[in-house]
DNA sequence: GACGAGTATTACCATTTGATTATATAAACG
DNA sequence: CGTTTATATAATCAAATGGTAATACTCGTC
């Protein structure tokens, strides 16, 4: 399961954030996320490990957990493209590289 | 549908990326991509349409999508409380915005 | 080595998703 | 009007997803 599809699923959001607050142990991450079950955090956990997001580290039976937020850069990157057209405070240098990167197109319809 | 999700299909990305460059038939999406059919593309335009990310307007039998992209900001200030842990690496453009968007390692608390 | 704590995996089920085919709707055009 | 063009919707289906309960695995302790 790629990065945007991990990340779709609001409980898997939810570990992420609360690994974002620092390291933490599977049971902690169950404790954490209220109305569901340690099977179902595993599982999240999982994907969330395979998908790069987390990384684990074994503590005796505990397995710790820790964010890898450079598997967020693969969004942030898609998401770049995008930037120019929301941010409303636009500089000059912002302007200026969207004006490189994308001259204004003039819609050739009526093909066909 | 949340803006997560639908981001999460690829499909769904490449007409968002299409868009991105201009605005679009639905018919010159279709073309676009390979090996959906129109119903399939319809309705990811809907997905995409319910979720605030595309917006409609009818010209003739045609409908021409166009891009909202201020929608995906959502994601953006999601990830925005995950960016300095990768900030390291951002081209100028990038690390910019990041800047201008969240300030690096003073945020005042308060996230949910 | 048996036991308990901590976590992952399996088996299974309900729901959702994405695709397809066929059909409906709507507008231009003869 | 009837037809063609352009797009959306309905019906249906296979596959994927997320959840639970039960079970297996692993490690420290006795």
């Amino acid at each position: 399961m790629d990065v945007f599809e991990a990340v779709a699923e609001p409980s898997r959001r939810a570990l992420l954030d609360e690994l974002a607050q620092g390291e933490r142990s599977a049971g902690e991450l169950v404790a954490t996320l209220p109305g569901l079950s340690q099977p179902a955090v595993s599982r999240h956990l999982r994907v969330l490990r395979e998908a790069g997001l987390v990384e684990v580290r074994p503590d005796a039976q505990r397995r710790i957990y820790a964010l890898r937020a450079d598997a967020l850069a693969e969004i942030d990157a898609w998401l770049g493209r995008y930037r120019r057209y929301w941010s409303g405070h636009l500089d000059a240098l912002e302007a200026h590289l969207a004006r490189t990167h994308q001259p204004p197109r003039s819609t050739p319809e009526g093909d066909s």
